[in-house]
DNA sequence: CAGTGTCTACGAAGATTTTCGTTGACACTA
DNA sequence: TAGTGTCAACGAAAATCTTCGTAGACACTG
């Protein structure tokens, strides 16, 4: 009568998160492309990027397929859900739960366009239409 | 003709922000009135949180006066501006500067009031005024 | 003044993160 | 097949974070 207890997804790591983007952005993807893609902004060794993806695979946050001789990864969660649990998180650890402290801050001190402006009403409003 | 660089303000780790929010809260504490603060919600030695304004101030994230012997510790920073700096960080690393995106996902998955809502409106509306 | 409690300083252990070097397996090619 | 290059595995060093024990200074109290 218990489901299996699904490990809390752990919170990814500031490296974590680069390769999580890479793998987010380029689909499932072996060492060498996520390397060659950080590898633009960054200066890290392929051992780092390839230890990084072993670990990361120990703790759930990436799987891998192993059919070819260069391993596949993919993240096993959708980005949607981890953007999500780091913006919950940081909206409880920063700001008590508190959305509209959050976007002040978030806003302050950066020029917004009035497209974005914009946007952001248009997702409030459709997030209160949203609500059920 | 070099103004003193000053050095960039350090990122709160989590312990840190824990404390660094205690001192927001109540202003300038001394040690037992941080740790007492602290010990309300989760279990830490008294010298834990002493090391830890120890170490926060040769970061320089908080200062302390030393005329009494309970040296009296306080933020550095305004809580505005490190909760500035942590959102933005956010805002860039996981969100790539989209503050629409951050804003979806803070908001996804928990029941906003029509009043926070309502207040984010009148943010929006404030923050658009006061571009310049 | 001896005892009791509070305070800072110091050091250090353990955990986690970040980064690579090295090794041996595998595969392509001249 | 000998040489060259790519790959995963392993271990480990270095940095950082988290936590606390112990020691010595200081102050109050009987």
């Amino acid at each position: 009568m218990f489901l299996p207890m699904k490990q809390p997804p752990h919170k990814p790591t500031a490296s974590e998160l680069e390769i999580l983007r890479v793998l987010w952005n380029r689909g499932p993807s072996t060492v060498r492309e996520v390397h060659d893609s950080l590898s633009e902004k960054k200066d890290l060794g392929y051992t780092t990027v390839l230890k990084l993806l072993q670990i990361m695979t120990t703790k759930g946050t990436v799987r891998r397929n192993e059919t070819q001789r260069a391993h596949v990864y993919e993240a096993c969660l959708p980005a949607e859900q981890t953007k999500q649990q780091l913006a919950g998180d940081m909206l409880q650890r920063v700001f008590e739960g508190s959305a509209s402290q959050l976007m002040m801050h978030a806003l302050a001190g950066r020029k917004s366009s009035p497209e974005e402006i914009s946007e952001l009403r248009r997702l409030l409003d459709a997030h209160e239409r949203g609500r059920r």
